[in-house]
DNA sequence: TCTGGGGTCCTAGGACCC
DNA sequence: TCTGGGGTCCTAGGACCC
């Protein structure tokens, strides 16, 4: 239900092309320049400068059909997920101290709610956040103010597109006429929730802007769309229908999954790639300490690739007991794995799953007696260790080390925060 | 040669129960 | 001439997000 309360202000902070930004933190010779950051396996663009938007990049470009801009002074950077997710939790611990309700949505987004800030000058004091955290921090970020989630996420992208409002727009207190003529500028695929298949299916009902929407009988358009669009419309009215979340809810399933650096054929590759993504699944699965009670295992082909026979599946294996350890479930992976594997198909990407999560606290005992547990505590154990001594230190012995399905990654920084090998030095 | 990875929510429809 | 109705649970698929 949509609350009620009033004197809400919803802000979004979100980083500028957050990845080139983590870079260019440490490598200044990237400023002013078109720079990219391509996705894991170095496969398509994720993360663009300004320069390199400018150039007709667009989101989700693959590297090799970009690789001819590299003599236009283009630079590709592999993704560095350790630089990142560190900067990002360095940012978001700077926005905190400006508010006392903080939701992190993303790992370059994050929601405040300010509630009881009726006397205090909002866009400005957005401001000092956004100085502070490329002060502190080194990173760029524009803020959106508005009465609600959506609003807010509406004024932040305004506030990117226009660069003369210096980083902060406010929609908040705004007349209604001053408010849609903001939303009229805005196309309705630019609206948060609305996507490319609900931007068409408006097209033709005459929605075309955000204003356009605001303004749909919401009635009709739960009808036409569902609960959700329902709230989007009201929410572009000033309603808030989405809350703040100041704590994440624990995960409901949990997927580690890589496309190989190059096409897998046989079994024994497939099971050490698939061994490696259980681990690392099980590892999130006991951070947020919960267990699992089935475990998926997938594999599939090139779809980009006709002329290669096609092939996707997915194997549930159940467990007898919902559990958590590493060897539970790397024997639940391998079962997976002999339940979808066909020799006749060359593989592209493989993935585990773990679904049907529920706190371990709260873990059904069998009929029959105690689920083993002895192995927990020993997953927890490897769990210490890896995350002193690096990641893989101690793994699960499953030979094959060669590893012909590794990622590529040509052309990684260093991980200048995160490990002391590779610290930034100055000179 | 080369096209990411990890999530959520909602809905419809089938199975099953009383 | 006649074939109930309502409720829950589960799953698959679609749509969206970053």
């Amino acid at each position: 239900m949509p609350s009620m309360r009033s004197d809400r202000v919803f802000a979004l902070v979100d980083g500028n092309n957050f990845y080139v930004s983590c870079e260019r933190a440490f490598n200044p010779r990237l400023e002013g320049r078109p720079v990219i950051v391509l996705s894991n396996n170095d496969g398509c663009a994720v993360a663009r400068s300004q320069e390199a938007k400018d150039m007709g990049i667009v989101m989700g470009e693959p590297w090799f059909r970009l690789r001819h801009l590299e003599r236009r002074g283009l630079i590709a950077l592999s993704s560095n997920y350790a630089l990142y997710a560190d900067m990002s939790a360095r940012m978001m611990s700077v926005i905190g101290q400006f508010c006392p309700r903080q939701e992190v949505y993303s790992i370059d987004e994050s929601f405040l709610e300010f509630e009881g800030f009726a006397r205090w000058n909002l866009t400005e004091h957005c401001r000092d956040i956004r100085d502070r955290v490329r002060k502190w921090v080194g990173i760029p970020v524009c803020v959106g103010l508005g009465a609600t989630k959506t609003l807010a996420k509406l004024a932040n992208r305004i506030a990117k597109k226009a660069p003369e409002m210096g980083g902060v727009c406010n929609l908040s207190g705004m007349s209604e006429a001053g408010l849609f003529e903001y939303l009229g500028r805005v196309d309705v695929r630019d609206v948060w929730g609305i996507g490319s298949r609900l931007t068409e299916k408006l097209a033709s009902m005459r929605i075309l802007t955000a204003a356009d929407l605001a303004r749909a009988n919401p009635d009709l358009i739960r009808m036409r769309f569902g609960v959700q669009v329902e709230r989007t419309v009201r929410e572009l009215n000033g309603l808030p229908c989405f809350d703040l979340e100041t704590e994440p809810p624990p995960k409901q399933q949990i997927v580690s999954s890589r496309s190989f650096g190059r096409l897998v054929e046989d079994k024994r590759s497939l099971a050490d790639a698939l061994h490696t993504y259980v681990a690392r699944a099980g590892e999130k699965l006991r951070q947020q300490d919960s267990v699992c009670s089935t475990v998926g295992v997938f594999l599939m082909t090139n779809r980009f690739m006709p002329d290669e026979p096609q092939y996707h599946s997915m194997a549930s294996i159940s467990l007898p007991f919902p559990a958590q350890d590493g060897f539970t479930l790397a024997k639940a992976a391998q079962r997976g794995l002999d339940a979808v594997y066909k020799p006749e198909f060359r593989y592209q990407k493989a993935g585990v799953m773990l679904m049907g999560l529920a706190p371990a606290a709260q873990r059904q005992e069998s009929l029959f007696g105690d689920a083993p547990s002895g192995r927990q505590d020993l997953s927890k154990l490897l769990d210490g260790i890896n995350d002193r001594m690096g990641r893989d230190s101690v793994r699960l012995a499953v030979a094959n080390q060669s590893r012909p399905w590794a990622m590529k990654r040509g052309n990684v920084s260093p991980a200048y925060t995160s490990s002391w090998k590779q610290v930034a030095i100055v000179r």
